[in-house]
DNA sequence: TACTATTGTGTCATATTGACACAATAATTT
DNA sequence: AAATTATTGTGTCAATATGACACAATAGTA
């Protein structure tokens, strides 16, 4: 007889996932000046959630994140940084688990091991949401992109783990660059500005931002104007990618 | 028949502890511009580790721990930081817990829960060391501080976890505030710059160090000068509580 | 050609920082 | 008592960074 996807999780999901540690994903996408965030719709209810998962007991909590978010939204190659780990003894198995849990046993046992409590890994990342399109695992109905400003319901403790992700996105903009995989390979200065003025929800002067990036010394700037806009053709730019990198791992300066 | 500790954890242990979910705490500790580390010893051998353990099912990380703290060093009311999570598959038990189960058990089960792979979370904290009295648990040989440029053979990736909790304390220099809990409660401005050189491993000038310090607005100063000093006597300062623990929340100031 | 909007860059005042110096203070030595 | 030594408080100056804003150049449109 065959099984849903969940039921044979919830059969045999403990021989392969490491029991009570999860990851939650907050992939955050911005676009025109917007800042959303990614959310699966639980199926048949109005109830939200971040990807999430279980580890896998041979894997690598890093490859972890990176898997369960290619299987819940189709999302790949993207730059996920862990941010905080969430541990507060309620958290346990959730309506959609113990749903399905009931219907495949009528013998209902609240000790099944994916009912127990667990442990979640927040990862965050930055995407551009026009570049990707994200897809619904079978499990979930939707995969959607949501404001900030208008949350939706959210399962669990997710909505704490969004704001906590946030501010620290927004926090380590003082001291590593960011852009890069999120931009097209060649950008301007205006498209780097929308970038950080889109995740700090302010705007910034044109100049004093255009001085501090350059300050910074990860940029390259191109020979040639971007052309075919309405008005004077700026500059176009692309990361040093081994000063990036490098800037990403010791810092943007002036610090103690 | 009675059961040493370990021999009892490993028994009965699985009933109260979240198996996979560990705690490790990095406790540094300084004095006199110097900074050390507090390790334990393993029993009967030259193999040293962070004071750490398993959570228990019904306790938030966070009071985990701190309890895990207590129980391992006797350390009590240090305010610990939750700074990252360690989470490579072939983190499992370690060669003390196989040597108690081979001696527990002849048919040695390779599968047993404490011997599985584990999630650690990891906490950093910073302690006057002359202020406290460590005491090892019933279980490790000895409680000690470790310059950490002489450090001692290690546990597993303990001394991975190490430099990644010195690098968080060193980067949270400049954006919290630190000193309250570690000096006492009146202090001069000379200890709490060698508090902050004996973190950052290197000097600062008298002068800035006094500015800045005093540009956070979060220290009251005393009228009265500290005295019986052999030379010209410090102003004694304290740290205003109220100003202090809203820099540690919102941040003390200048970033994006 | 004139107008409009955008971009690049400069300027100015202010703030911060690094390096260093001088004065005041207080104990010790002569 | 005076001189010396060491420490602390604070100021200064140059360099750097930052915020606010202005002007010139550019390019499409009216």
């Amino acid at each position: 007889m065959n099984h849903t996807i969940i039921e044979d999780f919830l059969l045999h999901g403990h021989k392969v996932n490491l029991p009570g540690i999860s990851i939650d994903n907050v992939i955050f996408g911005f676009h025109e000046n917007q800042l959303k965030v990614l959310l699966l719709q639980v199926v048949d209810k109005n109830i939200w959630m971040l990807p999430g998962g279980f580890v896998m007991k041979k894997e690598h909590i890093d490859e972890a994140a990176a898997r369960i978010l290619k299987v819940r939204t189709g999302l790949d190659e993207v730059f996920l940084q862990q941010f905080y780990t969430f541990g507060q003894p309620e958290r346990s198995g959730n309506e959609v688990l113990v749903k399905a849990l009931k219907s495949l046993d009528q013998r209902y046992d609240k000790n099944h091991w994916a009912l127990q409590r667990f442990v979640t890994v927040g990862y965050y990342a930055l995407v551009e949401y026009a570049h990707v399109s994200p897809q619904p695992d079978e499990i979930s109905q939707a995969c959607t992109w949501h404001d900030l400003d208008k949350l939706p319901e959210l399962l669990l403790d997710h909505e704490a783990i969004i704001q906590k992700a946030l501010e620290e996105m927004r926090l380590k903009l003082n001291f590593q660059p960011i852009g890069y995989n999120l931009l097209s390979e060649e950008f301007t200065m205006k498209n780097l500005q929308s970038l950080y003025e889109t995740i700090l929800g302010r705007k910034l002067d044109r100049a004093n931002f255009n001085r501090k990036m350059l300050s910074y010394e990860i940029l390259d700037r191109k020979e040639k104007h971007f052309s075919g806009g309405a008005h004077k053709a700026p500059y176009l730019y692309k990361f040093n990618k081994k000063k990036y990198f490098k800037a990403l791992k010791s810092g943007l300066g002036r610090d103690f």
